[in-house]
RNA sequence: CGCGGGAUGGAGAAGUCAGGUAUCUCGUCAGGCUCAUAACCUGAAGAUCGUAGGUUCAAAUCCUGCUCCCGCAACCA
C-alpha cells in the first residue's frame, strides 16, 4: 500500500494558493501511483484545535466549533473543486481522533514518557505564550508588539523527547531518503544538534486555552495543538481499531510519504512527529519520508496576509479553469524549491502547451484522419525511420516521465510529454499529410502517419491523466477510447488503437485563454 | 562568526551531489507551411553561468574569501 498524506490545514482562514498547490501536489502523486498500478491511500484535512482557533472565533463572536465548521467547509469545498480526491479526510475535532489521542497520550504517560513539571518565564499576555531570550530585541527586552508581560510560574506536562533525540540523529545520519529533498536535511540535523536535552510542553492550562483535547490524566490542562495535530496520520486510519476506519495494519504497510511545507518540518514534523512515532514503537523501516514542499511567493516576496498578496485559488480557478490551474501548480515549480506565482505565466503555459502544442496535435492529427480516412485509423505500411524515431521518442519519453514521477519532480515528468509532443508536430511538419493525401500510392504511408499521431495522443492522455484527470478523459473521448482512462503504465505499449478504429471530427479540449484587455 | 535558501542570455527556470564544448519555455528578429485552437515548423541574434582567487588537461559544477537578494515576531503551505 502507498500511504500519502498531507499537512492538515490550519482552520484560521480561507484556503490560499499554498494550500491548494499541496493538496494538487499530493493528488498528482497519488493518482500516478494508481496509474502505476499500486494500492494507494491519500489522507488529508484540517487541524481545528489550539489558541488562534479559539481566539478568532471569540472575535467573530461564534463559538469556536461553528466557526472551525464554517471554515472547514471552504476547504472541502476548493478539493471538490480543483479535483483533489482523497480516501480519508481527518478533521481533529473527530471523537475517533480524540479518543487515538487520548490512547497514545495514557500509554505514554503511564510508561513514563511524560512527566509533569513547573516553568518559571516570561509570560505575554497579549500573544499568550512564553517567551524566550530570543523573542528580546536588541536592547534586550521584550518589545512593544508583546505588550504586558510578566513573569509567571506554572505547570505543565512535558513529553520526553530528550529521550528520542539521538535515536532521531543516528536515524537521519543513515538515512538518505527520509527528508526529501536531500537538501532539507541540513537545516534538520543542525536543528536537532542545538535542541539536545530540551523536552516538548504538550499541555496547555485550561484556563488559558479550552479548544482542545483534554489530558486523559488531568482534566485540568488540554493537548498542546501540536501533539494533538500530528497524530491525525495514525489516528484516522485505525491505529486505535475503529469500525468505521480503515484496518491500520493494511494501510501502513511500509514507509508512508507526508507531504509538508518547508516551514513545518523543524521541529514539528521532522523532531517532534518523528520523535513520538519512535516513543510509541515505530520502528526504522516504518519511519514516514517527509516530502518538503517550497512556497509560492509574489514578486519574490513571501504571500501573507498583512502584506495582502494572498491568492484565492478558488477564483483562480473560476477565472482560468481547473486545468490551468491544476497544471500551473505542479508545472512551474519544482518541488522543494519556491516559485513566484504569475497569472500571466498560467496563462502563458495552458495556451503554449497545453493548448497549443497538445491540444493542437489531437486537433490537427484527428481533423486530417477524418478529411482524408474517412475517421479509419489503421496502421498501413512499412515503418520508415521517421515512424521508428517517433515511437523510440514515445519510449525515451515515457521512461523519463517515470522517472521525474517516481522522484515527484511533476515538473520535469511534464516536460517529458511535451518533448514527445513537439517531436509529433515536427513529424507532422515533416511527412506533411496534406501531401500524402493528393496521391493514391501514398495513401498506405498516409494511414500509417496519421496511426502514429493518433497513438501517440492516446499515450499522452493516460500519462497527462495524473495532473489533468478530466482532460485526459477528454482526451480519450476524442480519439474515441473511454477505455484509456482505466489503463494501467504497465498497458502503455504502442498498439493502444486497434485496426480499423473509428473516430470522429475533433473539438478542441483545451481553448485558449485569451485575457480581456482590462486592469 | 545565528540558521537555511538563492544569484545562469531581456523574463522565468534546469543543469551543481557523481567536473568534460551552456539546456528549456516565453519574448525579439527573419523565413516556411496551410492539416489544425491566428495554432504548427525552421533559422538567427542574445550568457565573461554574482564576484575575487585556488585545484585540474578541463570548473556553472570542487575548495576559499567577498557582495547582493529572500525566509526565520505575527497572519502563514
Amino acid at each position: 500500500m502507498f500511504f500519502l498524506t498531507t499537512a492538515i490545514d490550519y482552520t484560521n482562514g480561507s484556503p490560499h494558493i499554498g494550500h491548494a498547490y499541496e493538496k494538487v501536489l499530493a493528488d498528482v502523486i497519488a493518482r500516478y501511483h494508481r496509474l502505476a498500478g499500486e494500492e494507494v491511500y491519500f489522507l488529508t484535512g484540517v487541524d481545528q484545535h489550539g489558541q488562534k482557533v479559539q481566539q478568532t472565533a471569540e472575535k467573530e463572536g461564534v463559538s469556536p466549533a461553528e466557526y472551525v465548521a464554517t471554515v472547514t467547509a471552504r476547504f472541502s469545498s476548493l478539493w471538490e473543486k480543483i479535483g483533489v480526491e482523497y480516501d480519508g479526510w481527518a478533521e481533529t475535532v473527530d471523537p475517533r481522533h480524540k479518543t487515538c489521542v487520548s490512547a497514545i497520550l495514557t500509554d505514554l504517560h503511564a510508561r513514563d514518557q511524560i512527566y509533569k513539571k513547573s516553568y518559571k518565564g516570561f509570560y505575554s499576555v497579549r500573544q499568550e505564550q512564553f517567551l524566550t531570550d530570543r523573542d528580546r530585541n536588541e536592547a534586550g527586552e521584550f518589545g512593544a508588539e508583546w505588550g504586558e508581560v510578566t513573569e509567571i510560574e506554572e505547570e505543565n506536562y512535558y513529553f520526553k523527547l530528550s529521550e528520542h533525540t539521538p535515536w532521531l540523529r543516528d536515524f537521519l545520519e543513515k538515512s538518505d531518503d527520509t527528508i526529501l529533498p536531500a537538501f532539507r536535511k541540513a537545516e534538520l540535523v543542525n536543528a536537532l544538534e542545538k535542541n539536545t536535552g530540551a523536552d516538548l510542553c504538550i499541555s496547555r492550562p485550561k484556563d488559558r486555552l479550552t479548544w482542545g483535547i483534554a489530558l486523559p490524566f488531568d482534566d485540568d490542562f488540554v493537548t498542546y495543538v501540536w501533539f494533538d495535530a500530528l497524530i491525525n496520520y495514525i489516528s484516522f486510519i485505525g491505529y486505535s481499531p475503529d469500525p468505521t476506519l480503515p484496518e491500520f495494519e493494511s494501510i501502513w504497510t511500509n514507509r508512508p510519504v507526508h507531504i509538508i511545507g518547508k516551514d513545518i518540518l523543524v521541529p514539528a514534523h521532522g523532531i517532534y512527529w518523528l520523535a513520538m512515532l519512535h516513543a510509541i514503537g515505530f520502528t526504522d523501516e516504518k519511519m514516514p519520508q517527509l516530502l518538503v514542499h517550497g512556497w509560492w511567493n509574489r514578486s519574490g516576496e513571501k504571500m501573507s496576509k498583512s502584506l495582502g498578496n494572498i491568492v484565492d485559488p478558488m477564483e483562480l480557478a473560476d477565472t482560468f479553469g481547473v486545468d490551468a490551474l491544476r497544471y500551473y501548480l505542479v508545472r512551474d515549480i519544482h518541488t522543494g524549491k519556491d516559485s513566484n506565482f504569475d497569472v500571466e505565466r498560467l496563462v502563458m503555459l495552458f495556451n503554449t502547451e497545453l493548448a497549443n502544442e497538445l491540444g493542437n496535435l489531437c486537433n490537427r492529427a484527428l481533423n486530417m484522419s477524418v478529411r482524408y480516412t474517412e475517421g479509419v485509423i489503421s496502421p498501413g505500411g512499412p515503418l520508415t525511420p521517421d515512424d521508428t524515431a517517433l515511437q523510440q521518442s514515445l519510449i525515451d519519453n515515457t521512461a523519463a516521465y517515470r522517472k521525474a514521477m517516481d522522484n515527484h519532480e511533476v515538473s520535469m515528468a511534464l516536460e517529458a510529454i511535451n518533448r514527445h509532443v513537439v517531436h509529433c508536430n515536427q513529424y507532422v511538419d515533416r511527412l506533411k499529410p496534406w501531401e500524402l493525401n493528393k496521391n493514391l500510392e501514398s495513401k498506405g504511408r498516409l494511414a500509417t502517419v496519421l496511426h502514429h499521431l493518433a497513438e501517440s495522443v492516446a499515450h499522452c492522455a493516460v500519462l497527462l491523466s495524473p495532473v489533468l484527470p478530466d482532460a485526459a478523459a477528454k482526451l480519450a473521448d476524442q480519439v474515441k477510447l473511454p477505455k484509456l482512462t482505466e489503463l494501467k503504465l504497465e498497458d502503455l505499449k504502442w498498439g493502444l488503437i486497434p485496426d480499423g478504429h473509428e473516430i470522429v471530427k475533433p473539438s478542441p479540449v483545451f481553448p485558449r485563454i485569451e485575457i480581456k484587455a482590462e486592469e
